[in-house]
DNA sequence: TTCCTTGCAAAACTTTTGCATTAAA
DNA sequence: TTTAATGCAAAAGTTTTGCAAGGAA
């Protein structure tokens, strides 16, 4: 078996997997949204609306921007995906939906997870009255070392 | 002494300690500069820019939307505000840069400070190789108790 | 057919930038 | 007078929307 075979069941059985993953969810898996959903899902990382579009695009596909962002919202309202707000200049899309929290290396912008047993709160605020939690959001920021 | 003349008085000293403040910092106290200083610091609070600019206008001062986005920028660059990512839709200016942490109601909007006392972390991750902690953001989201 | 999805372009919105004018030291 | 700040308009960047065309059920 050569390599390219190799490559091409591999995108094959992820594909596969995000038209269940899909379906399961109430999402029809057109073909953009199972491409899409291949590149995000088929590991843990961070992308931007740009960087899915330019990538999909790389790789001979013809996406509209729109749908790109319809469908990142699509899956974000879904819990497939969730969106992270990191510095305000655009949105990045984290292909993890457990609960984790982030390292952001304010010098390269690149965005860490970090896994939920390496923090441990010893204390946090009761919810303000007719309130309830939905969620922590937590970002340590990091720079390059002095 | 009137309502009017302790509401002029009371702007009067902001301003002055406005000014007092932004010289402190090396910013030339100019018109607009203390106009902004002064709405923000005035208590501790979230604004956006446009928040900022409506305000400014509606109390009759003629500002422009550059100066109000370039003097945010610079406040924060000093230290003398915090901007803050809380949804990506746009900005919050936090006129309160002493550590602490935010709740966030995902039904109204509402951003409310939590001091820092109230969360204790009892194990938190080392920074990465190279890296050094620069921040800890942490948001509390809320949702309307079901 | 009927409903949903897609692409394209345009619009909306936030933020930044260029440049002539004005204000501050 | 010399430098820096301001206003305005335009530009830039991200995200959303309207609508016609295309595809799936």
């Amino acid at each position: 078996m050569s390599n390219m075979d190799t490559n091409a069941s591999a995108h094959e059985s992820i594909a596969v997997r995000c038209e269940e993953r899909l379906s399961e969810c109430g999402i029809r898996p057109t073909g953009q949204r199972v491409r899409i959903a291949s590149l995000l899902l088929c590991a843990p990382q961070h992308l931007s609306a740009e960087q899915i579009l330019a990538t999909l695009r790389s790789s001979g596909a013809r996406v509209s921007k729109a749908t790109v962002y319809n469908t990142l919202n699509l899956f974000a309202a879904r819990g497939i995906i969730r969106q992270l707000s990191v510095d305000g200049s655009r949105a990045w899309f984290d292909s993890n939906v457990e609960a984790h929290y982030h390292f952001h290396d304010t010098s390269s912008g690149a965005l860490i997870d970090v896994p939920v047993p390496e923090v441990e709160f010893s204390r946090l605020p009761s919810p303000p009255p007719g309130t309830e939690f939905a969620g922590i959001d937590l970002i340590i920021r990091l720079r390059k070392k002095a």
